[in-house]
DNA sequence: GCCCATTTGTACGTATGTATG
DNA sequence: GCATACATACGTACAAATGGG
């Protein structure tokens, strides 16, 4: 099934790597939408505001756009990694 | 009420092995919350930190493990007395 | 237009864990 | 040992936006 997060690092750190690991090998494909903040709760078993904190950081990472009442997406032209 | 830390050992130790022996005692029981740090500090008139680093002995003894945001846990299986 | 479920976004209180003086 | 501060995380709650019925 899903991954566990058990490294070092702060689990919302672990759970935006992971996240952009899959934008970046394409399972998140360009445009379409991420799972929901609870979706990723339920996948990775953390909290909501977990989740939230990660999908935060991958639009600050201009990976990703908050759609509210929608959800978040993919940018169209995902940016080299820094 | 609750108790008296007045022993020769340090607070942290004598607080650890009060906590010990509630455990052992089944006052804490297996799978339980233990009290927060900051409840702990209240009922030993100790500081946070103190009770801190009690709980942190209790995990070192394989007693008591400690979720991120819930609190600390009585392990479910004790280890016997070493 | 009006409910309702879903989702993002924000906030508050509590708790652990770490670091500094 | 104590006091304080900060970062991280969980649980909960609520507002606002969206879209289907």
């Amino acid at each position: 099934m899903g991954f566990d997060l058990e490294g070092a690092d702060p689990l919302c750190i672990q759970l935006a790597d992971e996240l952009e690991r899959r934008i970046r090998t394409g399972v998140y494909a360009p445009g379409r939408r991420i799972p929901s903040a609870s979706d990723l709760c339920e996948e990775f078993s953390v909290s909501r505001q977990t989740s939230n904190s990660a999908l935060k950081l991958l639009k600050e990472r201009g990976l990703a756009r908050g759609v509210s009442g929608r959800g978040t997406f993919v940018v169209d032209d995902v940016p080299e990694p820094s």
